[in-house]
DNA sequence: CCCCAACGGGGGACGCCGTTCGCAGTTGGT
DNA sequence: ACCAACTGCGAACGGCGTCCCCCGTTGGGG
């Protein structure tokens, strides 16, 4: 019936019938904390109807379809987004915003898996979009600068978390212990390093000191950063 | 059995036994196809098996678990990549490789989930990083450097694609029209728009002339290429 | 040259999945 | 007090990834 729509224009409960025994939050909850310890592909409408003590079929009552709880979930973790304070400066802000959702994102990895499948737009989503805007806003920039910059911001932080969660979760999945991991890898690594057909490659993997990632983060960002805070100085009109 | 490595270290065919009917890259070809047309969850064991006019059971001598399969897909699509030609410009050079990514993801939008699951460092895949690799370097940069400036462009590219790529998933995996979909957006956009708990959203949202798409990414990795030559000269030493 | 170990093909089964149907029990507006 | 509107859910359906096991094929060592 009611499938049609996205679930946050379907009302929480109807006007008649008895009352609901759970709530869209607790079968987020439920869904997030076993997206968290058992990664998503655990999460099934049996594992989580059975965590709140129901039937499968009940969750059907509260979602339409298993991607409704997917936007339950991205709904969910949003809750979690800290405030943002404001400092005066640009730069500082965006980079405060840049770690917020880093860090939301490696709280929760299976966001970067699920966010790719549908746009969230649940209350606590523009909450935090609204503390975004509110952050970046003001600082001498239009309208639509403001949504470039916030938009640049996020593909890169989403683009470097998704990468970086990759190795992890490949290792996940594959059931193997970390040793078994990085020792197949490594087997691999060798026969690409020397190999004639990846001159450049092998020279830059060979010449290059590879840097913690933690550091490989900041300074990515901080070219982004660059580039977002000299186009408000350089200001060129199209 | 094989299973402990990775697909690309265990050889394509044994030494005894009977020749296989088919091979690695007529099974990533069909699997590919099926994403395509059908979407990434069409993609199953038997849906491919049948593809090639197989038993569900004989992918299982190609490929030890699904996963494989995914980075046989992936691989295959690397084989796409255009080569790239230097024109001797960095910035040049750098927006070649962006757009060069982003029309790969754009053709097959399924790659963006699919990354995120697992590394993929297939054949195909090394030609291709080893193409970029070649084509940033020698630009006057360290190779730290060359490794960080293809890291953040990268992740600008896929975080962006990823985030452009979310609304067309969304209404496809939600099987209504386009009509439908952008009515039930619409009807939900306007309980956003004047509601006073969003008041910098609202704002912006109104304010905004909404940009093309194209435009939006093209003005993004401008900001981003900014960012990424300026270091160059800058050169901060850390 | 021939034989048998090592391999490829695949039917059938197992357990899990998302989703639907139908029915029994409950509630609140009229 | 009634009954329409609702909730809870057992059972079932079709499809999934994967594995077992048996059969047929093949090619290198004797």
């Amino acid at each position: 019936m009611g499938t049609e729509t996205l679930i946050w224009s379907r009302p929480e409960r109807g006007a008649r019938g008895p009352r609901p025994t759970h709530t869209r939050t607790t079968i987020a909850a439920a869904a997030v904390h076993i997206a968290d310890t058992e990664g998503v592909e655990a999460v099934s409408m049996r594992r989580v109807a059975a965590h709140i003590g129901a039937g499968a079929a009940s969750l059907y009552r509260y979602v339409s379809t298993k991607d409704d709880l997917y936007d339950l979930m991205l709904d969910a973790v949003a809750a979690e987004d800290a405030p943002l304070a404001r400092t005066g400066d640009l730069r500082t802000d965006l980079a405060a915003l840049a770690h917020r959702q880093r860090t939301g994102v490696l709280r929760h990895p299976w966001v970067a898996t699920l966010s790719g499948l549908r746009p969230s737009f649940g209350p606590n989503t523009l909450r935090s979009m609204e503390s975004a805007a509110a952050l970046i806003d003001g600082h001498d920039l239009t309208a639509n600068e403001t949504l470039l910059t916030i938009e640049t911001l996020t593909a890169f932080v989403t683009g470097y978390v998704h990468a970086e969660l990759a190795e992890h979760e490949a290792n996940r999945r594959s059931g193997m212990t970390v040793d078994q991991w990085t020792e197949a890898r490594a087997e691999y690594g060798r026969t690409i390093i020397g190999n004639p057909d990846f001159p450049t490659l092998t020279r830059i993997m060979t010449e290059a000191t590879a840097p913690l990632a933690e550091d490989s983060f900041e300074q990515g960002l901080a070219r982004v950063l660059d580039g977002l805070v000299a186009a408000r100085t350089t200001r060129c009109s199209r």
